[in-house]
DNA sequence: TAGATTTTTGGTCTATTGACCAGTTTCGTG
DNA sequence: CACGAAACTGGTCAATAGACCAAAAATCTA
């Protein structure tokens, strides 16, 4: 690390590897890079999640990283221009596979009461599949948080699975009318604000029967929810 | 930072300075302490927070604490078996402020309405009076969880601030009913996880209008919940 | 106030950290 | 196959980290 750089912790130096407009995991992100420049970047992104998901953001070192995705030192430095850009990449690499899971999840919805359960479900089977990816996932988020040229990572990995979200629910309403789809967007908002703090009640105090029913309560209240803002006719069935 | 423990990055040593039945703040941890001992563990614990908020979990040093201290580093760790357990007290003394504002917010109110309305927005004013305090917050949080020896210190703070819902919520119900609780509980999990997932949406993506309406719409579903568990019989008359 | 105890000081020690580079090997391609 | 570029190696370096300690100062107690 530097001297007292501008931003304490986050990366520094404008992050050559990322851009707000091209995702950093997106293919051909450098000009030029052959087969087994992907394999070893591709190993030093999941060396260094499992690397996270062992020791943590505080406890991380390049070391441990390269130990991890069994690589060199140098390699690693060579792959990515310091150990800010290599987190940060993570974060991105995390992110992608998030809204995945989701869109499966609520594919083939017959009307938005069955579309806010699957998604519900599908984003908290998401994060009970694998409970320390989770942590990583915060702890990367508030890593990014602290570097200003990294926080649009946060807000766009937020932006983005809101609109996931959004998504989702617009097939089953009217999506030409403005006020619908605003309502929409605050339903969207408040479905994943729930998850995200079931999941993180979930990690600071492990109770998965007590999560499994909040999930349920979630549900049921976002689908009163979708009727109160007008996105539900039909009277609940439960 | 010694050879790998056992514990990567967290509290490795059993620690002296905090037990599960004791608070670490609470007066008296040592057996004999002075005033002016008291009042430098204080600045140390300030120092550190304001430490916290300046550079993040991830960017913390021993030096920086003790510069915003202003302490000499040595009286550091005089007063601190570690780094570690000086980071955990800060947690320790940041969730006491917690709970405070909403005993203070919640009082007064006439029913469970009013008392899920007062709640929440006690909850958020509390968030929105100062973010940079939430982000050390979650990443203290998240840092306690990393160590065995403090995981209970993250499990306790949230059952202590759910614990807090509840006894808000409980006054305007038929507490003597262990039916009745249980969905009192349930509604303050949902209610938690609200705010708490709300105030992780104004982190990550800043934009106090949107976290205002969303918080507002938690308010509402959150009543409607409340009646769907039959803790409230009269009709919304919003 | 005198003596004992608590608290502070400032300097030091060792391990580890992120970064870097010159030289070597591997790879892709014409 | 041969050439240039890409990819990797292993070692090094300065900086910084947390911890520690002996002596000095401040504080408390009898």
């Amino acid at each position: 690390m530097k001297n007292p750089p501008e931003t304490p912790s986050g990366a520094d130096a404008p992050n050559a590897e990322i851009s707000p407009d091209k995702p950093a995991t997106a293919p051909g992100a450098r000009p030029r890079m052959g087969r087994k420049a992907r394999e070893t970047r591709e190993k030093l992104l999941t060396g260094a999640l499992a690397a996270l998901c062992a020791e943590g953001v505080t406890g991380i070192t390049t070391r441990k990283i390269a130990e991890f995705a069994q690589v060199n030192l140098g390699t690693l430095h060579y792959h990515f221009e310091s150990k800010d850009a290599l987190l940060l990449a993570v974060l991105d690499y995390l992110g992608a596979n998030m809204d995945r899971s989701l869109r499966m999840g609520v594919a083939g919805s017959r009307n938005l009461d069955e579309c806010i359960g699957r998604a519900l479900l599908a984003d908290w089977r998401h994060a009970e599949d694998d409970l320390t990816i989770q942590i990583v996932q915060y702890e990367l988020t508030l890593y990014a948080l602290r570097s200003a040229d990294a926080r649009w990572m946060a807000r766009r990995q937020y932006n983005d699975y809101i609109r996931a979200h959004v998504d989702a629910f617009a097939l089953h309403v009217d999506a030409e009318d403005p006020e619908t789809m605003r309502n929409v967007e605050r339903l969207a908002q408040l479905v994943m604000a729930g998850i995200d703090g079931i999941i993180l009640q979930e990690l600071a105090s492990p109770d998965m029967a007590r999560s499994r029913v909040s999930v349920d309560d979630l549900i049921h209240a976002m689908r009163a929810d979708a009727r109160k803002l007008g996105l539900i006719q039909t009277p609940d069935a439960t």
